[in-house]
DNA sequence: GTAAAAACTGGAATCGTTTACGGTTTTCTT
DNA sequence: AAGAAAACCGTAAACGATTCCAGTTTTTAC
C-alpha cells in the first residue's frame, strides 16, 4: 500500500493525495473526504523512510540511553514517550552499552538517522568536545550538567549532584556520625559519579572532618551485587563504622544486605543513606533514607527545552531541578 | 555529506562509490581504496532512510516493548542489543504504553518502518488475530506463549507460567500452609497474568484444597505500591493467613512491606513467595523466595529464532525455557 | 595477434514521498 | 457579464541511496 496505490484507487493524482493526507491546502473538500476515507479503509500508513528524505517534517527525535538496566531511565522514558506522542514529533530510542564510547556511537547514529533533536539519558558530558560539536543537531543532556562545556547546541537538565551528595553526608554528620564509609559509583566516565564524590568531599571539608578515601571509600559499578561486595570489603577492614553513604540506591540496597549478613541491624547498628530516590526505596525494610532526584520532572523539562529549541531556535539552556531529602527509616542518631 | 559529495570528491560516479562502499564486485582495487579512504576521512555515513527505500538490505529489526518500567525487559534488551549488534541487522526499540492497544500500534509501526522482523517484549498474545495476521513479517513473542494462536509467522519463547505459578503455590502447601492469599497481576490483557492465575487454581485443585478467589485473591497492576495496597486490603479482611503468593516480585516486595507495617514478620508470622526472579530479590531482607524465569536465556533464544527464521525461512517455532525455584529466606513451615 | 571473457565504469531507473510550478476551473466583485 | 482572485489539481523535480544496463577497457586464451 503506497501513496500511488491510493492515488489509483481514488482516481486522484499522487500530489493531491499527499496534500490531502497532510492537511495541506489546494484540495477540495470532496477530494479530501474521499482520500481520507480510502486511506482509513485500506489502512495506509506512509513509509517513514521516504518521508524522511524530504526532511521538512522528518520530525524524528532520538533518545540515546546509556545503560538499559537503570530503572530511572525507564521512568524517564515513560514520560518522554508520552510527551513526544502529543507533539508533532516522533521518538526513537537507542541503547548503547555502558562501556561503549558513547559519543562516537551517538555521532554515528545522528549521521545515519538525521534526527531533529537528541535526548541523552545518562550520557557523560566528557568527550563531547571531540566529535559532537560539529554536529549541528540540538541536544539535551539529562541527569548530567553540560553547563561548563558551553556548546551552543547542547542543553542540559540535571540535579545538583554535588549538593545532593553533600546534603546526604551532612545529614549523617548532623546525626552525630563520625565513622562513615562511602560506596561510590564509577567516576571515570560519568559526571554524576564525579560530582557526587566531590559533594562528599565538600561535606567533610566544610565541617572540618578529615576524609580518607583509601580508608573510607570504595568504588563500584551500579548494581546490587557490587554494592553488596563493596560493603563487605569495607566491613573486612575491621575498622568499625556507624554509617554508610551509598552514592546510588541500588548500592545502598546491596550494602544493607551485606550489613545484615554480618549481623548488623540498620539503623540500630549502622545508618544507611542512599541517593536517587528509586520508588523501590519506600517499600524496603527498613524504608531507605535517600536523596530523591526528580527524574520525571527532569524528563519533562528536557523535552520542553528540546521542543522549544527546535521550534524557536532558542539558545541552549541549562536547568537544575531541586532534590529532596527523604527521611526513610534507615537513619538513626549515632550513639554517644 | 551524501554519496554524491563523495562521488565528486573522488571523481568517481555515484554508482561506483555505492558499490565500493557496500563491498560489491565491479570495482577496481584502486577505486575501492580511494573511495573507502575518502569515506573514512570525511566521516561519511549512509543515510539509512534512503537506504531502506530500496530495501534489499534494510536489515531492521524492531523490538516492541510494552511497559518501560519493567526491569526484566531492561535485562532482555541488553542481551538483544548485543546479539543484534553482532549480526548484520540493526535494532530499533519502540515503547508502547501498557494501556495502549498494542496490536494496533504494532501494526502501524510495521507499516511505517517496514522492519524485517519483530521482537515483542511483554506483548499479550490476545488480539493478534485481528490485524497482525495479514502482516507477513516474522515475529517472536517473548515471555508469552503464542502456540495456541498458530500463526505461521509468529514464534514465541516463554516460561511455562502456569506451571511456575503452580510450583510456587505447591511449595507453600508443602510447607503446611493452608491459609494462603494471592496477589495477582492483571489478567485482562496479559497471557502471563492469566496463566499464572490458572496455575494457582490448578495447584489448589490438585491437592483438593478449596480456593475462594473472592476471599483469597486480589488483583493489581505491577508496581510496589499496588502490591502493598493489595496486601493491606487482604489484611483488612480480618481473616488471618500464614502465607502470601505474589504473582510478581514487585508485588511481593510491596506485600512484605505491608506485612511489616502491620507488625507481622516474614517469614516468622507469614511466608511470602514471589515469581519472576528479579536480581533485587537476592538482596532484600529477607531474601525473597521466588520462581525465577530465565529472561536472559529467553532473549537469547528469541533472537536466535528470529534470525533463523529470517535467514532460512523456517517455520515459526515455540520454545519453553525452564524455571527455577529459588529458596530465598521468606518461606517457613506453617506452625502446627 | 586477435577474439572472447572478465573487469570496470558511468548513466539512468527506481524506491515512496513531498513540494514547486503551471494550468484549469470555480467563485467572487463590481 | 467580464475580469480578477481563489481554489483546485496534475506533472515533474527532488531527496539519497541501490542496482540494472550498456558501454569501455583490460585481461586471458589460443
Amino acid at each position: 500500500m503506497t501513496i500511488k496505490d491510493l492515488a489509483e484507487k481514488t482516481g486522484y493524482s499522487v500530489g493531491t493525495v499527499s496534500r490531502a493526507l497532510n492537511g495541506m491546502p489546494d484540495v477540495s473538500k470532496k477530494a479530501r473526504a474521499v482520500i481520507l476515507r480510502a486511506a482509513a479503509e485500506s489502512g495506509y500508513e506512509p513509509n517513514l523512510n521516504a518521508k524522511q528524505l524530504k526532511q521538512q517534517h522528518s520530525a524524528l527525535i532520538l533518545a540515546i540511553v546509556r545503560g538499559a538496566r537503570n530503572e530511572l531511565f525507564g521512568m524517564m522514558l515513560v514520560v518522554i514517550q508520552s510527551l513526544i506522542a502529543q507533539s508533532p514529533y516522533r521518538l526513537e530510542t537507542d541503547y548503547i552499552d555502558e562501556e561503549e564510547d558513547e559519543v562516537h556511537r551517538a555521532v554515528q547514529l545522528c549521521r545515519e538517522k538525521k534526527p531533529l533533536g537528541i535526548l541523552f539519558l545518562g550520557g557523560s558530558s566528557r568527550n563531547f568536545q571531540e566529535g559532537f560539536e560539529n554536529i549541528r543537531i540540538p541536544a539535551v543532556l539529562l541527569t548530567n550538567d553540560a553547563r561548563e562545556l558551553g556548546f551552543s547546541n547542547l542543553s542540559s537538565v540535571s540535579t545538583d549532584d554535588a549538593l545532593a551528595s553533600q546534603t546526604a553526608v551532612e545529614r549523617l554528620l548532623d546525626l552525630g556520625h563520625r565513622d562513615i564509609v562511602i560506596i561510590g559509583g564509577p567516576r571515570e566516565n560519568s559526571d554524576t559519579g564525579r560530582q557526587r564524590y566531590e559533594g562528599c568531599v565538600s561535606a567533610f571539608a566544610g565541617r572540618g572532618i578529615p576524609f580518607h578515601p583509601e580508608q573510607q571509600y570504595r568504588e563500584s559499578r551500579y548494581s546490587y551485587r557490587e554494592g553488596y561486595q563493596a560493603a563487605l570489603a569495607l566491613l573486612d577492614r575491621n575498622q568499625p563504622f556507624t554509617a554508610v553513604f551509598a552514592m546510588a540506591d541500588v548500592l545502598a540496597v546491596g550494602a544493607v544486605r551485606a550489613l545484615r549478613d554480618r549481623g548488623l541491624k540498620v539503623p540500630r547498628d549502622v545508618s544507611v543513606i542512599g541517593i536517587d530516590g528509586l520508588p523501590l526505596g519506600d517499600f524496603l525494610c527498613p524504608r531507605l533514607s535517600t536523596v530523591r532526584q526528580e527524574v520525571e520532572e527532569m524528563a519533562r523539562r528536557g523535552v520542553t527545552i528540546l521542543l522549544d529549541v527546535l521550534e524557536n531556535h532558542g539558545p541552549a539552556r541549562h536547568e537544575t531541578v531541586p532534590f529532596t531529602l527523604l527521611p526513610g527509616e534507615s537513619l538513626a542518631a549515632a550513639k554517644p
